[in-house]
DNA sequence: TATGAATGAGAATTCATTCAT
DNA sequence: CATGAATGAATTCTCATTCAT
């Protein structure tokens, strides 16, 4: 007997799951992670309290499935770029998918993140974590582009990803921080720009 | 009658505003701006709570005075800064003393500070007001080098500030993110290579 | 159709009972009657909450089930003591015997016991009922010393055997209280000393 | 400048105070500890959640309170009884007058004690401290009967006041056993008499 | 100036129990 | 027999703020 069949039961409560973390999602985007009350979830979401916690241990759980959404898409990039011939070409690419992911993600979404990440509470650490796969890819081609003989060997790779990650990280940062109002693919596109040819007449 | 005579009851209620201020700021430190309670800085500050609400209007108003005592430190550093010759040299000097003064202020209190300024409140937004203090004065220094022809002129001198200072803000948001496991001013000084000469070999 | 034949069908649904009640007894020694919920239990036990109730009535149930098995140390004991020939050493062996089946069973669960036996909630009244058994074997045994002339005379064996009852629970009771700090079977032996010859110089 | 002064202010909050604890041992009486929740004890008051927060750290608190106010009693007592010569009147009227201060008290409120004295929670414990006081009196009355030659020297004073207080403590808890239903005072005179004469004829 | 008692809405979380499948 | 989703009232506790003294 397979226990994971999918049964009218098991799939009513994946929607009731679903339809909470929908909720969940929408408000946070909208009042910021903090302001919501999981009793605003549930109400809004038409469950009972105890549904919230029969699905999620706690208001933490929705961010942490949220961040590994956002992980998805982390990977399907890196097989797209995989493709892809030339080192640099990968790296603009994959930055400015990144910039514009995170651009159509909504600037509420990037501050919950990015507020709740450095906040005092444990909950859970995404973007510390992530770092391994945005930080491995990058680490990666810059490695490829020092190979060739075209990027700089006195900083190691690792050092020359961790840096363009601090970069790109601050420009969300400011992003969130005047509340959106620059374009953030294109002072993307200016910061490889400028992470690439520095700043000096050339 | 002359209103700003230091009298005997003037001078408790300043030693009264600066004990709690003190306080405050030193449990912020502690355990972050969210988690303390006026009732316990006034505790440990040896006052009541009204005594709190006479001298600041909100908690808000204890972080605003912070920032603003941060920003002592900017003023002074452009002063010393003023007396040097080269753009490039000015520049460097500006960056690596302000990041070993972040440095030196501790982790604790960046990390309140950049928690708090994306977060969802009101509050006082300093990071941004910041900015044209901060800003005018690394564009001002751009500037000097673009007129001397060595820096790039493809790129405004304010898109080259508002980049470095994405840069560097970055470093210092993942700094906090990653507990200061790595050294501010080390990293801020590869940046400024980096920034200055890019990623390519030359 | 005869209804008590085992089927693997009822064999299984008593190893369900048996498991769930295992569980819950576990859980209630460790961590005291009112700290486990019965989710906890259903899921230690591996079953579903719809089990435990399909099982038992209620939480109370475990409990009383529980005290049900003590009660059947009682009966062995009055048969095993049956045979022995003298009153004294009757009333010395039940003693001793009983404290050292309450001792062995553990402090954990003394605590719960005495600790619901007294509690708000009607729940199961076992220490109370318990005293038919308990009580009239004592008392018979305190008769028995009278009818010899050996038991004083002026008091009831009804309110000797009470009166001992009431010291044995006390010893109990503290016993519970000083976390199982002495030795339960030592300290009944030198009560039932006092109790028999008195504090008084003989 | 003597800060106890008593203000109105002080006194109003006292009398606050004061409110909260009474009404909150009025339910305590009524439905026991565990069952009055601290909103109840609030509304029924007439005080704010916050008041009661303002004056007690938590519902132990008041518990402790009490508890501590049944100590001066016992110190009290202490008193009166130095004025009597013999050792075993001063042993008979220590046992009498406490077993009639708690009859006096009220079952529900020894129910209330001895349950919350056992169970899982950290909680006051009082029955445990308290024996220094109420062991240490009835261990030097022992002492004066041995010194005297009346009371057996082969167990210790310590020892024969642990037993006494057992039994006194067991009579009790059988007490709230029975709900009360039967004289306290009585019962612990009759223990008074056999825990000093035995059981055997004399 | 300073006090500190009082507010009271609101937060997260728990839990025994039911019942449709 | 067994499942486990769903209920929803209840609980403890927090906290910024006010205001009469």
């Amino acid at each position: 007997m397979v226990k994971n069949k999918i049964t009218p039961r098991k799939e009513q409560a994946l929607k009731t799951r679903q339809e909470i973390f929908e909720t969940a999602v929408e408000l946070f985007d909208k009042k910021g992670y903090e302001k919501v009350s999981i009793n605003e979830i549930c109400k809004k979401a038409g469950v009972s309290t105890g549904a919230f916690y029969h699905h999620f241990k706690a208001k933490d759980q929705i961010l942490m499935e949220e961040f590994l959404k956002t992980d998805d898409f982390y990977r399907e990039l890196a097989e797209e770029i995989a493709g892809m011939d030339d080192y640099r070409e990968k790296l603009r690419a994959y930055t400015v998918s990144t910039m514009r992911f995170l651009s159509d993600m909504g600037l509420r979404r990037l501050k919950v993140t990015y507020h709740t990440q450095i906040g005092p509470d444990k909950k859970a650490s995404y973007l510390g974590n992530e770092k391994r796969a945005l930080y491995s890819i990058m680490e990666a081609l810059y490695r490829e582009g020092q190979e060739k003989g075209e990027i700089r060997g006195d900083l190691s790779s690792e050092e020359l990803a961790r840096l363009a990650i601090h970069c790109y990280r601050g420009i969300i940062y400011d992003w969130c921080l005047a509340n959106g109002s620059f374009d953030l693919v294109e002072a993307s596109e200016r910061m490889f720009d400028v992470l690439t040819n520095g700043a000096l007449t050339r």
